[in-house]
DNA sequence: ATAGGACCTGTAGTAACTATAGGTTCAAGT
DNA sequence: ACTTGAACCTATAGTTACTACAGGTCCTAT
């Protein structure tokens, strides 16, 4: 899939591409996330393979739950050479903590709804024992 | 700690009871989550025991995840009497879906990122594998 | 009487987009 | 050459669930 000669793209190819909106391509242009690419004659935006692998690069690291911040760290990282690995490591195991904490978060919650819903389903109970566990008062 | 003859609340000691900003209480106000509470002379909210138990039900389902939305829906059902038990647990059942879907994209999002971590981790690699997977293509 | 903490309203800011309005530009068909 | 309509442009507002001001009033304790 990946052409040599990769012709110069269009907003909306682009996007098709990396499999987004293209409103959130103008997004991260507005906000510094993607440098401001070449227009045409009547003032389209013209991007290139090196847009394009940015834009991807951004995409990946979203979909693996950094947050646009997070991103720009690790761009700025990837932007100025220099950088040690390590700092790339130190950012990420930071993130896969944060993702552990919510997914021990999330797995709390799913044991407290678990209970409520079976004790609902019980069948023919006078009041709700779902209802009344949201009123009481917390311990 | 239930007081028999509860005293009528300001809006900071509603907040500190339930564990909340004052400011999210007026926000619930202003969204329509809690009725208008009575002023005093001054033009200051005043609390009873029923705001109370609302604000708490809501907190409470908050906590467990439910959005603005589900907590009306939830409201709602409690308000017009004549609901039965089971559309309040069709309700908790939905949220338990979801609940549980985010769990599992986060544990594959875990996967990814304790196998980035480690490669990066095996110390002098000269370029960083988790760079280099983040401007990956796709699949 | 006065100091200062708690309260008031109204507005703007947060994250990460998404959606809309109202107007150009481009490419294809006639 | 002309026209149509899709794709593009800018700028602004909306989304979720609050949080944080700013600038002013009220209440309570000394």
């Amino acid at each position: 899939m990946l052409e040599v000669d990769m012709p110069l793209l269009k907003i909306g190819a682009l996007a098709e591409r990396i499999g987004c909106k293209v409103e959130t391509i103008r997004y991260y242009e507005a906000i510094g996330i993607l440098p401001k690419p070449g227009r045409s004659e009547g003032g389209q935006r013209i991007y290139n393979r090196d847009h394009l692998k940015r834009l991807n690069f951004v995409r990946r690291a979203r979909n693996l739950g950094f947050t646009l911040d997070e991103v720009r760290a690790l761009l700025r990282l990837v932007d100025e050479k220099g950088h040690s690995c390590a700092e790339v490591r130190a950012l990420g195991r930071a993130h896969l903590d944060g993702v552990r904490a919510r997914i021990a978060d999330l797995e709390a919650l799913e044991a407290v709804l678990e209970k409520l819903v079976q004790d609902c389903a019980g069948g023919t109970v006078p009041e709700c024992p779902i209802i009344e566990a949201l009123f009481r008062e917390a311990d």
